[in-house]
RNA sequence: GGAGAGGUGGCUGAGUGGUCGAAAGCGCUCCCCUGCUAAGGGAGUAUGGGUUAAAAGCCCAUCGAGGGUUCGAAUCCCUCCCUCUCCGCCA
């Protein structure tokens, strides 16, 4: 959520800037709204203080041992006159809120406007692209043969996006998000959770996600309002909820790894081959509370996190920087980690971390006592994928592939994988 | 599933219809005293919102959430959520 004070002092800036993602503002309806909001609330409070002048006078009396019968029957009118101004004040503040929850964060002003992925500017690259001696295959003609990788057992089980793993390949996976964890909660300083998979409607309010994206969910039949978390950032964010942490404490740094599920509403057609973009998968995100003044700093040290793994596999990949349009709702900016995959000659998403700066602390009431001002302040948020589990297990597959079929594993996953070295599919 | 207890400020914990935004303690901040790896005394210390250029001041709201009763609700009534204890069941 942005500041409510933007919409009242600097409506058109805050218009201006949304323009870079896209985003329309009714600046006219907003401030119509402000400015009844405004009138209704100043009188409605008026006539508040006056009843409690008067409920005080009657106590007062009453205390003394007066009567208290003519001051009983004085105001006849205000009680409605009460009723009827909290009724419209409520209904204008419902209104401004709905307005203001669904207002997108401001962009960064490194970020260009653009309105797909097309338009994202690329940071860096790192690593080199494989050579290959014959044609690589994708992930899915390297793997489903063996039946280690396969869809239409998912089919059977649910349906199309899902898939089940076998073998040295549910294990390679399993191997992945271990060497992940190890690796954050070892040498990156992250401390690791696990919360639930379903979360409630405030949870997803407060990162985001809802009111404006719930066809992107799964929600559970259930008078509970469950849905399915399509991302830890969900819960882990949440974690903190209503909470003000003391300054010593920060940063707080989380690893969670979890099942994420995600309803792909908008994507029928897109990536329906192979395990690109599942209902459910699997993924290692990192979360961070931080100073406000250290947010920027801590959205570079978190994406060298999540690029660290890639780094360690040595997988080839470049960062890129979305464009406004391009931005997920609450992020003021974000670095895609876009992993190369020579089944499909292209650079794929991996990994997106993001600072929110006080967007979801704002919505979550997350704050800091702040030292210099003694008062409690919105923390800044950051998360980034470190990684999506599917999509590096599909990286490591078409990236060590070999002419023979099977695959050289990455030496750092050796441990993980009781020593081997090597995935054998053509010897299942 | 059955029975019971409870949700109050940064924390612990009083408060069952009126000067209660809330005693006391802890913690924290400042001052004084002491002159020492201790203790004592005093003062201050919730959050959000409105008004304002801003601040001060003033006002409004908030004692799990939402309704209700009342001139007036932390306190009474209703609904819901959550936590804890015991029994049963169970991964």
């Amino acid at each position: 959520m942005l500041d409510p004070k933007l919409l009242r002092q600097a409506l058109d800036e805050t218009a201006e800037r949304l323009r870079i993602r896209g985003f329309n503002l009714d600046v006219d309806a907003i401030r119509s709204l402000e400015s009844q909001r405004k009138e209704v609330q100043v009188a409605t409070e008026q006539l508040q203080a006056e009843r409690n002048q008067h409920a005080k006078a009657i106590g007062e009396a009453r205390s003394r041992g007066e009567d208290i019968q003519p001051l009983l029957n004085q105001d006849s009118t205000l009680d409605e006159r009460l009723t009827t101004g909290k009724q419209q004040l409520q209904q204008l503040q419902v209104a401004l809120n709905e307005q203001l929850m669904a207002i997108p964060n401001l962009p960064d002003e490194s970020v260009l406007a653009g309105t797909s992925e097309d338009d994202n500017l690329e940071v860096r690259r790192w690593g080199e692209l494989p050579a290959f001696s014959f044609t690589p295959n994708d992930h899915v003609d390297l793997a489903a043969p063996s039946g280690l990788m396969n869809f239409e057992q998912a089919a059977k089980i649910a349906g199309a996006r899902f898939v089940t793993l076998r073998g040295a390949l549910a294990r390679l996976h399993r191997a992945l998000a271990q060497f992940m964890l190890d690796l954050h909660t070892g040498e990156h300083g992250y401390e690791e959770v696990n919360v639930p998979c379903i979360v409630n409607r405030v949870s997803l309010e407060g990162t985001g996600q809802l009111p404006k994206f719930e066809k992107d969910l799964f929600k559970l039949i259930d008078d509970r309002d469950f849905y399915l978390a399509p991302t830890a950032e969900v819960p882990v964010t949440n974690l903190l909820r209503n909470e003000i942490v003391a300054a010593e404490q920060l940063p707080i740094h989380y690893v969670c790894h979890s099942l994420c599920f995600r309803s792909e509403a908008g994507a029928s057609g897109k990536d329906t081959r192979g395990m690109i973009r599942h209902h459910q998968f699997e993924k290692v995100e990192l979360v961070q509370w931080v100073r406000p003044a250290d947010s920027w700093q801590a959205l570079e040290t978190l994406t060298g996190h999540a690029e660290q793994i890639l780094q360690k596999l040595g997988l080839a990949y470049r960062v890129v920087t979305l464009c406004g349009g391009d931005l997920g709702f609450a992020a003021a900016k974000t670095y895609d980690l876009e992993v190369w995959l020579p089944g499909q000659q292209k650079y794929r998403e991996v990994s997106s971390c993001s600072n929110f700066l006080d967007f979801q602390a704002r919505r979550i009431q997350t704050r800091w006592r702040n030292p210099d001002t003694g008062k409690p302040e919105f923390l800044h948020t950051l998360n980034g994928s470190g990684l999506a589990i599917g999509r590096t297990l599909i990286a490591v597959l078409e990236n060590y592939q070999q002419e023979d079929g099977n695959v050289r594993l990455p030496k750092v996953l050796a441990p993980y994988m009781g020593g081997d070295t090597l995935l054998k599919f053509n010897a299942v």
